[in-house]
DNA sequence: CTGAAAGCGCTAACAA
DNA sequence: TTGTTAGCGCTTTCAG
């Protein structure tokens, strides 16, 4: 035994079976106009010969072939992450895809584009890089959805928040609550150059301008639990008047959280807090997290559409906005 | 634009550019033996006609042809699933293998098994299935790593955990801090008839007989926080003694946690706790959670190890034991 | 019900 | 540096 044997091929069981090829396949997939007496033979045949197609050529020969995406992430250790993606998985399964999912540890974001251009038939995912007609460039003509930020540039295809209204809601409806006084916990990409969130934006324009200058800016690691400690913390001492707090993630709302129960701070007797995301994750902090929901709201959903289109090779660029509506859980 | 045009292939690019095929190949992986000056022709020309190439038709031409591995799990919103997935995936890209995640929704596993042997070409993951024949047929000769279990038949690999040795050097160092009496929450996979967990077994050979007593089978849901909740109630109530309780998960011991909280049980003042799996989420919760670690201890490392061997065809099954050092946090 | 022929799109080996 | 010739392993016509 061992060593390096030749693939067994349908050509294989198709002499042994004393066939031609076109039967075995016939037998192989469950054809029709075969009788039922050959496939057997032809199946026990190949379990014997321990037969294993190959999905390349099948998929070369085959009019219809499967379809390959990959999802792009930062970092798949970020639950938001990973329960998209499991939102994902299940919409393309549904609709027949494999799915691989790409994590884009130190590779440069255009190198990982083309590689996976050559490997997949189409990539969605969060893509950092500004430069839109890099981004085309790269992706050599494979179907591009960019998640979280809207596409300008003609062929790409994209899935944005509306945070405008989600923000406006979401403070309308803290202020019947009571809320007077709101503070948030911005993000900062870590090392990055600041700019304000579209998330920043949008509460800025919707609290009132005492409550749009508190706003303390958390630099995020990986981990960005740690950074919304920190920044509750701070947020707190400089604005001690505020009465809710608006985080930019989840995750940084458990920090919050965290930082509160430390400081003998009760949630949300003294402070409300709200984080952004939806992860089911944020069911079992105690308090439960209020959030603004992107999980669990069909965004998978929308992103499958998108990718079907593009796949269909639809000339526009399908570009769509999500909305964001509030689970209510404890925290607010 | 639009309608159904016909696929661009290298042949397109060699008509137009005046070259043989051949040509066209050499300019567009970037092999040595062409002259600059027609390798950025073609490569113009095939980005003019918006060329893509077909990975199935260069994967079925090249000889070493790219590895595909599915990882299959329960549920892969359940973090422990989604960490080792992220660990997998970095192992798996590191060795230049594509891996495709598949959760096994309501689909027979024996079915999705057999279904994944014609679409990669290695599986591995937490297969329920006890009949390891059954399994061995459904995987068609596809190479299967069994993991959290040992695979006795012919040509089933595996990776299992070491959990006699772990508990009882958990136990035996947890009794150096001061733990009398321990208490297990113990899972029961939901709606399955129930059998002793290794996990059990192992701790009930590690404590004493009043603490071997001590043990509290929670029926855990997909989402076992819960389980753990009220696991730990139930436990303290039953056994008021109990000074350390052990989580079958670290996401039991979140549960478990939030019920103390709840009474007012202070971790690890009066209750020490642990759980299994060394999620880094355990690092997030107050207390931060010790763990009986299996992330983040080369398990994975371990895994795609098993694979590779069995994707080079080695006769005999590979079968490993991982260890599980403990994973000091605040709450033991 | 079965078979023969003609590809699918690309790359390996060899020649030129 | 370039081209020619054979496939890779399977499926699709279209005839029998």
């Amino acid at each position: 035994m061992g060593g390096m044997q030749r693939r067994v091929t349908i050509k294989d069981i198709a002499r042994e079976a004393g066939v031609s090829r076109q039967t075995v396949t016939r037998a192989m997939n469950g054809m029709p106009r075969i009788s039922e007496a050959t496939r057997d033979r032809i199946l026990e045949i190949s379990e014997r010969l321990g037969y294993r197609p190959s999905r390349f050529a099948s998929n070369l020969a085959r009019t219809s072939k499967t379809k390959t995406i990959a999802f792009v992430v930062d970092s798949f250790r970020n639950p938001y992450y990973s329960e998209l993606a499991a939102d994902l998985l299940d919409a393309a399964s549904a609709r027949g895809w494999q799915m691989t999912i790409v994590s884009r540890e130190d590779e440069p974001e255009l190198q990982l584009l083309s590689r996976l251009a050559n490997q997949v038939d189409a990539v969605v995912g969060y893509l950092g890089e500004t430069d839109e007609k890099a981004l085309a460039t790269a992706a050599r003509g494979a179907p591009l959805v960019l998640l979280g930020r809207t596409a300008t540039t003609d062929g790409l295809h994209s899935v944005d928040f509306d945070f405008g209204p989600a923000f406006a809601n979401l403070i309308d409806e803290l202020r019947k609550r009571g809320s007077k006084r709101f503070g948030m916990l911005e993000s900062q990409p870590l090392g990055a150059v600041y700019e304000p969130s579209t998330r920043r934006i949008a509460y800025e324009a919707a609290v009132d301008p005492v409550s749009a200058a508190a706003v303390v800016v958390c630099e995020a690691p990986p981990q960005s639990v740690d950074a919304g400690e920190l920044g509750f913390d701070e947020l707190i001492d400089r604005f001690p008047e505020t009465d809710t707090v608006i985080a930019f993630s989840d995750l940084m709302a458990m920090g919050a959280l965290r930082a509160a129960h430390r400081r003998g701070v009760d949630v949300p007797g003294q402070v409300r807090l709200v984080g952004v995301d939806g992860l089911s994750l944020g069911a079992v902090t105690s308090p439960a997290l209020t959030s603004l929901a992107i999980l669990g709201t069909g965004f998978a959903e929308q992103i499958a559409d998108v990718i079907e289109q593009a796949l269909d090779g639809g000339d526009g660029a399908e570009r769509r906005r999500a909305s964001l509506p509030i689970l209510w859980r404890e925290s607010a």
